[in-house]
DNA sequence: ATAAAAATTTAGACAAATCTAAAAATTTAT
DNA sequence: ATAAATTTTTAGATTTGTCTAAATTTTTAT
């Protein structure tokens, strides 16, 4: 049994949103926003998907996934990552661009296709905006990373991904050379504002604001 | 104004049927098997593609695709050649592996993602069953390679690619270790059976019967 | 040249995914 | 607690691509 397209993109939001929401049951309304179509179009797919057992749907009170829906929605999550890491390192794609192209890249299905890809990229554990991938059998890595604010001054560790995906965010830290993987040394705080100054790749300084340093996931040393 | 899925492999299929017959007229019924559906719906689908001036299409007299339909067709057979070239050399697929999916991916139709994959992939030229690659203004290379029958004794060339892609020939070839882009000298001829003797990549000698070396395509030294 | 065979097209249906408009259920605010 | 507002569902159409069965056109064979 095969899934088409349009459901495997309704699985993911829908992972995506009850995710938000602690695993809670996932409005038709958000779920219309998101997939970028309307209430009455969710709620005929939402009768489908229940038939398929891949969400569990009652009548007026919200959708979440089963448990064969969530195995199809981490695999349709494994290969947008996975797609996400192959753009930016490899075809070399701007942070801000990869994203539309891995929502077509996500719905080939070959196992064989994701696995060599996998394999290809050196079996990266989180993609570039710094989001886990999930393995082969759902599993996440276990993550365990804080955002620049909580480092003291002094401490060193690695850029591992970003929690903020404005394509405009995205752009400044491709601006001022902050990749993926780079490395971070926090100099000093500035205490009225939050500010901070850091040491990118032993190499340049950089000030940066509050805003943007509680966006940035690092990994310590 | 976009295509659909469907719609680019009618266009692809229109392509190479046509090329088969010197670019004659394609009829319905070869269509219909190629595209593994039935007459009524390929008449069906004719009558749209015409309204969209991708073919010229009378009734009961076949089809060919107009300027506009070829331009479409060789987008998509430069992405199905590219990608084919990205999954054997740079995911080890095997030859006769490499299709079925690459007939998924031509159909991704981003520009960038198509430029950034030949550039990463060294501009080739040629895909892995030895298919010329149309640049992105739809021109091929220039071809000039002979299959392993017309070398004489002591010539010396590169395996470009194949004349024949059943899957059974390809494992054959994998399997004696012949890939793309291998060194061949031709040892000698046996002119009872026209089985020949080569050497492989200044290693390896191998004897080749008439029927698969007259299918292994040659770029002289 | 014309009848039989083969190829192609039309007619009418169907499944997937969507939409608008109207109805029904739920939530919120007084 | 109940009326108003909001959310969700149903009803009925539409589009895309497909199908079967019947009708039509073209080709082949005598």
């Amino acid at each position: 049994m095969t899934n088409s397209f349009t459901e495997e993109n309704y699985l993911k939001i829908i992972y995506h949103l009850s995710k938000e929401l602690d695993g809670g049951e996932v409005s038709t309304n958000s779920l219309a926003e998101m997939a970028k179509t309307k209430a009455a179009s969710v709620s005929d797919m939402l009768k489908k998907l229940s038939e398929k057992k891949l969400v569990n749907y009652q009548k007026y009170q919200g959708v979440t996934l089963t448990k064969l829906g969530q195995t199809i929605a981490l695999k349709v999550i494994r290969r947008h990552r996975l797609w996400e890491v192959f753009l930016l390192e490899k075809l070399n794609f701007t942070w801000d661009e990869v994203h539309n192209v891995a929502e077509e890249l996500e719905h080939i299905s070959s196992e064989k296709l994701v696995e060599k890809l996998d394999e290809f990229l050196g079996f990266p554990r989180f993609d570039p905006h710094g989001d886990p991938i999930p393995d082969q059998s759902g599993k996440f890595p276990s993550t365990i990373y804080h955002n620049l604010t909580e480092l003291k001054i002094g401490q060193a560790g690695i850029l591992m991904g970003v929690s903020e995906h404005n394509p405009s965010f995205l752009k400044f830290l491709a601006k001022i050379g902050l990749t993926l993987g780079c490395s971070i040394v926090l100099n000093e705080i500035n205490e009225f504002d939050h500010s901070i100054s850091i040491k990118i790749n032993n190499e340049i300084d950089h000030f940066l604001s509050y805003e943007v340093s509680k966006n940035l996931l690092i990994k310590l040393n």
